[in-house]
RNA sequence: UGGGGUAUAGCCAAGCGGUAAGGCAACGGAUUCUGAUUCCGUCAUUCGCAGGUUCGAAUCCUGCUACCCUAGCCA
């Protein structure tokens, strides 16, 4: 597993969040950076994610302090340990580590302590509105609300009925303890917000010890600031929350030196859609493979379908951080990944929609080998043999019959160079009754092999081949993303195309490709063998990004 | 209709009173046994709009406008 270096983030374009840091290390407020991800787990972590994590991880490593996780499991009712292991695998993925491994539930204590604080205060009270109630009391944007008739119960009367919530004396949504802040807030936040509940449900790490678990507001504050958290980050969706944040650690009063909440602008990307429950109901109505299917925006998923860690983080540091809403285009992200893979990957021959091609001229039964480079880029990766013979089959986007201007590549009268091979003349077009390509009638030129130094005169196109007598049939998945634009209205909606099956053939090599192994496909962009369908008898390769062509 | 936020190129984004970085995209051109890669070049006289302060404003002030968030016992 390759972790993130804080090399890569020690030198990263300064954002508005590490200028914040930088001013509290300069005044010296503080002289560690903790920081912290915080995920609720109730679904897979997708490329939004990475943001947060390469934020919350990068701060850490740039400024040499700790980074914890931390599991936000203060609903009972709708989280689910399933999600844990997927979670701390796509965090590992991503390249990082976390200093601490922790639970929300594990403070329950503490927070009920707070609570108790608080009551004791005057600052916290127990409420039997109903749900319906609280609401009405609690005013809209524009009208302020009304204090609760419970607000004024002594101190005494409240630590009773808290503990009572606490003993189970109270059905869901019975009573509940709300700070005593502000109904005339003009912060909607601070009237009087719930801070615990009463939920009869077990709890995957406490079982049936609670049935009263604190609200998010409540709990977020007091976990950062037990783990010594300086820097909350958090997006932007938070930002008015962040008043009550600071009125909780600041009324329960116990740390000196509390957290701060910074807020910054959740990713998007053109055709990803980010949302949990928009993706979690794909899932269960079946209209994806699951989780990692590859067309979606999750950790799982651009693994599977074979972005890189690095590109990944390299694409979050280009990015950069704001506080402007914004779409970044796919096109950037795919860039990321090209530019990683390049380097790293090695090249197959591998043809689509392929042509059937006979050098008439070639002798019948003979096979050679030639000598191709596995990436021209990195001579280290050195070159492997592929076979070439009297019948091969060539890319369909490798001939035309009848070529358009400055088309370069097969068409008949013309002459190419066959990558590793010979300069390949096409002569004729053999067609079936109904008009169909059968093959195409060449001839080669001996003398022009490849490193023969042959200099009598050049070609334009240079294409690659498959022989035909040891292909290899390969089954080629090409994932589009998810959603498209709708052309009436311009929302996004399920694209049911974006997953599209085809074939070709490919050289023998692949027969021994592994699970996992990229490649890049001449001509065809990148793609990565199928870990989940790939078998020795059939190849399997998922579509990564296309390459850029001038062509069109 | 309250409160909170945000506006710099097609998409992101630096910039913090001294005369608009960088990336993606696009478009030219060179090299190439992958129309890839690489390489060079072009791409904001102007920073949402209107005023004001200043020798000087994207940066400061005033007034507008647009968009986002916000009325869960979700996080």
């Amino acid at each position: 597993m390759a972790f993130a270096t804080s090399e890569e983030y020690k030198n990263m374009a300064g954002n508005f969040i590490h200028d914040i840091i930088d001013e509290d290390l300069r005044t010296g407020k503080h002289t560690e950076i903790v920081t912290r991800f915080p995920p609720e787990p109730n679904g897979y972590l997708h490329i939004g994610h990475a943001k947060s994590l390469c934020l919350n991880f990068g701060t850490a490593l740039k400024y040499g302090g700790r980074c914890n996780l931390r599991y936000d499991d203060t609903n009972p009712s709708r989280e689910d340990v399933e999600f844990v292991k997927s979670i701390e695998a796509d965090v590992n993925w991503l390249g990082f580590q976390w200093d601490k491994k922790l639970w929300a539930s594990d403070y329950f204590d503490t927070m009920y302590d707070a609570a108790v604080e608080l009551i004791r205060q005057g600052k916290a009270f127990v409420c039997q509105l109903t749900p319906d109630q609280i609401r009405e009391y609690r005013g809209t944007l524009t009208k302020p609300g009304t204090e609760s008739p419970y607000r004024n119960r002594s101190v005494e009367e409240n630590m009773e009925l808290f503990e009572r919530m606490k003993a189970g004396e109270f059905a869901d949504g019975e009573a509940c303890l709300r700070a005593k802040i502000d109904m005339a807030s003009p912060n909607i936040n601070m009237r009087d917000p719930v801070i615990y509940r009463v939920v009869h449900v077990s709890h995957h790490n406490t079982g049936d010890k609670w049935c009263i678990y604190p609200m998010y507001d409540f709990a977020h504050p007091i976990e950062d600031a037990i783990e010594g958290v300086t820097h909350s980050i958090c997006t932007l969706e938070f930002e008015d929350h962040r008043p009550l944040y600071d009125w909780v650690v600041r009324e329960v009063g116990w740390w000196s030196n509390p957290p701060r909440q910074i807020e910054f602008a959740p990713l998007n990307v053109t055709t990803m859609l980010m949302s949990k429950r928009y993706l979690r109901k794909l899932v269960e109505e079946g209209k994806v493979e699951g989780w990692d299917d590859p067309r979606l925006c999750t950790l799982a998923a651009v693994r599977r379908r074979g972005y890189t860690p690095e590109a990944i983080r390299k694409f979050c540091n280009d990015i950069g951080v704001s506080k402007a809403d914004s779409t970044i285009d796919i096109a950037q992200l795919e860039q990321c990944v090209r530019e990683d893979l390049q380097f790293r990957v090695p090249a197959v021959n591998v043809v689509k929609n392929p042509i059937k091609v006979v050098i008439d001229n070639y002798p019948e039964g003979k096979l050679e080998m030639c000598t191709v480079e596995n990436n021209s880029k990195v001579p280290e990766m050195g070159t492997r043999e592929i076979p070439f013979g009297r019948e091969l089959w060539v890319d369909g986007d490798d001939f035309m019959e009848v070529p358009v201007k400055k088309y370069f590549r097969l068409f008949p009268g013309n002459e190419v160079r066959f990558k590793g091979a010979y300069f390949i003349t096409c002569n004729s077009v053999e067609k079936d009754d109904d008009g169909n390509i059968v093959c195409l009638h060449c001839t080669y030129d001996p003398e022009t092999h490849s490193g023969s130094g042959f200099e009598g005169r050049k070609v334009k196109g240079t294409i690659h081949f498959v022989e035909a007598s040891t292909a290899v049939k390969i089954r080629i998945r090409e994932y589009g993303y998810l959603m498209k634009e709708n052309e009436e209205t311009g929302e996004l909606e399920f694209d049911p195309e974006s997953l599209n099956e085809t074939w070709g053939y490919a050289e023998p090599g692949v027969k021994d490709v592994k699970a996992g192994e990229r490649f890049q496909f001449f001509r065809k962009g990148y793609y990565i063998a199928d870990s989940e369908l790939n078998t020795d008898d059939e190849k399997v390769f998922n579509s990564i990004v296309g390459l850029k062509s001038s062509w069109k």
